[in-house]
DNA sequence: CGCGTCGTTGAAGCCGCTCAATAGATGTGG
DNA sequence: CCACATCTATTGAGCGGCTTCAACGACGCG
């Protein structure tokens, strides 16, 4: 694991095929050209490299801009706790603001890229330029939300459901960024898989194996090619959250 | 559960004794005016009452005054996973900002009082305070933080450790408002309890037993009684994640 | 080829869940 | 004021899903 600097590089938020999911959403150009003045890139990540590490000074938040990163906290007896896995378009770095000190630990699955915006920088655009503002609440409340429907995902289902509903998160999000949403290859271990979903990894390995001999996967090492996307869905979302209604409810 | 509007009550948080807690957290009395003037107090919540539930606008930042207030989702099976307690001090309603729209809802578990301050009251201020910027940022990442160590708590603790680490953090939550950490009253039931940390309604009721037999409290109905704190805690922290160090770890 | 890492599969055990009964607290109506 | 219903909490018995412990196979890399 190494540290990395961020240099400036030429590449801008204007050219990347990214800009709407991350945080250039809805901005003119003119602010866009703001935001690429603070923004840094990384040289290319090599598989566990670190962007950041417990202690570093929490100053700039992330964009993963190609490959994963995963995020963790370490356990006292050594061990990792999985908070989350990040594909190209995903923020982080927002924890740790309160202390100014990071706890967790973000590193690369493999070979990625990410950007950097310094806090500093940030929070001055972001009071001269609304739009970005309320951005960056969105993303902070989405990071919420994912985190609720993880809650859910380790109180209320079982290990298969807890899987099935890991492998629809990931070809939703592959397919958000126009991957194919029914073949990835994961790059990510079956243990921190495990670590992420509260499963032990022979547990992982031996739902892996029931879902494909229910014939819902396929499965090649890491590759995983989804056969029944609607059952698969339908497995996870045994009890899902019911949606909102569109207005108040009446009473 | 009945919604509430909330009318401009003559209650400031310059008289707050709760505001160093909260949002006005470093602001000088001129900034402190300016957040007064945009905060609105809601008349006494009744157990029950709703500060919002899925399907309403997101239109407001919540403080809990006094009492206390439960946050969940409902399931498509009917039942309800809770995704925190709210003490005196805590803020709500970060999450539903992304799409505008609660999904979860807010209810108070007591008689209990709150303050909401609208949205884009409060986008305007924090462009113009950067202290209350700042703050904000604080908040949201300490309330990513605290969903951290609820997910390190359902995917590695058993029933006995989530079970402390609960009744460790009210603990320390009273205290930080002046409460006696010793001694509390809980304002949620074994239920409640149990959608929290991923456990049914009998096992918590059987490990609040445990801890009884084993001297570390006392119960009486819903009145606990901390008799032995660090055994408590230790009982919880059996895998804690590490203290980050001072500075970046060598290598 | 030998070694280490990663993943798969099997067997046994345990923790927490399910089902069930009971008691205590609270509220209601006669 | 008491009988009754209801809700919450406690406790027991048995079961099942996941973990633990263990062995083995498949790659990848020196």
């Amino acid at each position: 694991m190494e540290l990395l600097d961020f240099p400036r590089f030429k590449v801008s938020c204007q050219n990347c095929s990214l800009a709407e999911l991350c945080l250039p959403h809805g901005l003119n150009s003119e602010e866009l050209k703001r935001l690429d003045a603070a923004m840094r890139r990384s040289r290319p990540l090599h598989k566990g490299d670190c962007l950041f590490r417990p202690g570093d000074p929490a100053s700039s938040l992330y964009a993963v801009r190609s490959g994963s990163v995963k995020l963790f906290e370490t356990l006292n007896d050594g061990d990792q706790q999985i908070i989350g896995f990040y594909l190209p378009g995903e923020i982080l770095g927002l924890d740790g603001i309160e202390t100014g000190v990071h706890r967790c630990t973000a590193v690369a699955l493999e070979t990625s890229s990410a950007c950097a915006v310094p806090f500093p920088e940030l929070k001055a655009i972001c009071r001269q330029i609304p739009s970005l503002q309320e951005q960056m609440l969105r993303l902070f409340s989405r990071e919420l939300s994912s985190e609720h429907e993880l809650l859910l995902t380790l109180t209320k289902r079982t290990a298969e459901e807890r899987v099935a509903t890991f492998l629809a998160s990931l070809s939703t999000r592959f397919q958000r960024i126009g991957y194919s949403p029914n073949e990835f290859k994961l790059s990510m271990s079956r243990e921190e898989i495990g670590s992420y979903l509260g499963l032990t990894i022979e547990t992982v390995s031996r739902v892996f194996s029931r879902l494909r001999d229910k014939g819902m996967i396929a499965l090649n090492r890491r590759l995983v090619t989804i056969r029944d996307s609607a059952r698969l869905r339908a497995l996870g979302n045994g009890c899902a959250p019911i949606d909102p209604p569109r207005q108040a409810a009446l009473r």
